[in-house]
DNA sequence: GATAAATATTTGTATTTATCGATATTGTGA
DNA sequence: TCACAATATCGATAAATACAAATATTTATC
């Protein structure tokens, strides 16, 4: 019989899932030097990412547990939307590298990744 | 005769050119606290402006000026993009509140207003 | 006032994306 | 293996938006 296993993955840290990856280092400063049109792609598509208030609000659901985690099913009790939009989001959130999962027997846990978020906010400095 | 005029304006310091206004003030923590839905929507709003790579430019050749300012036309040359399509860009950074316009003249110059991008820097902090 | 230049708006189209129902997949426990 | 629960994927639809051509507006200069 098999045991619940942890396995803690960041999208960013493997293959990407798409063939639009996005780098685990992506950090052109927005406001000093120069940003290549690669890079304002680049950063522009997280920024995409926190463009939803679905998104933001899991995100703050997140860092509002004193466990720094949350799993899928709180979310679409909390959201009121629907558990596929719900994964969705979480997708998008896990394959910009901002959320890390993780699975503990039929539940998935989600954590923020704050690396990616240091990113952003340095791009704004 | 009329002469040329400086008039320095932010839109979020006016009424609001649409009905879906931005406040001066929606500093919401996203990380720290409860986000509540009214506020996921406003700082999403401002998330969503930078999510496009023209507008991330936008910006970064503003701050890479000297004079921290850049006018309508160079940018049009610069970005290869149309003109009304670089209008409406810089409407869309303008009515987030993130640009401040001045009239030269002729020309209209656009600089950052860093309030907004202190007010994002923080939500994710 | 008339003309030219810079900027804004209008309008239409194509693309993206949020949403959800239906269905598939994965893991647990009996 | 079977049934159940959690999560992911698929398919379809509606809404948002980027883009640019055409046009309008604003401003300076003559």
């Amino acid at each position: 019989m098999k045991l619940s296993q942890t396995i803690d993955i960041a999208a960013s840290d493997i293959a990407a899932p798409t063939d639009q990856a996005i780098a685990t280092k992506c950090c052109p400063p927005l406001l000093a030097g120069r940003l290549q049109p690669e890079d304002s792609t680049l950063l522009a598509s997280i920024f995409r990412v926190l463009g939803e208030p679905a998104r933001l609000q899991i995100l703050n659901l997140i860092a509002a547990q004193p466990s720094q985690e949350v799993c899928a099913c709180e979310l679409v009790e909390t959201l009121g939307l629907a558990q596929p939009t719900v994964s969705h989001h979480l997708k998008v959130l896990y394959e910009a590298g901002l959320l890390s999962k993780e699975r503990r027997g039929t539940w998935i846990y989600y954590r923020i990744l704050s690396e990616k978020l240091a990113i952003l906010r340095e791009a704004l400095s």
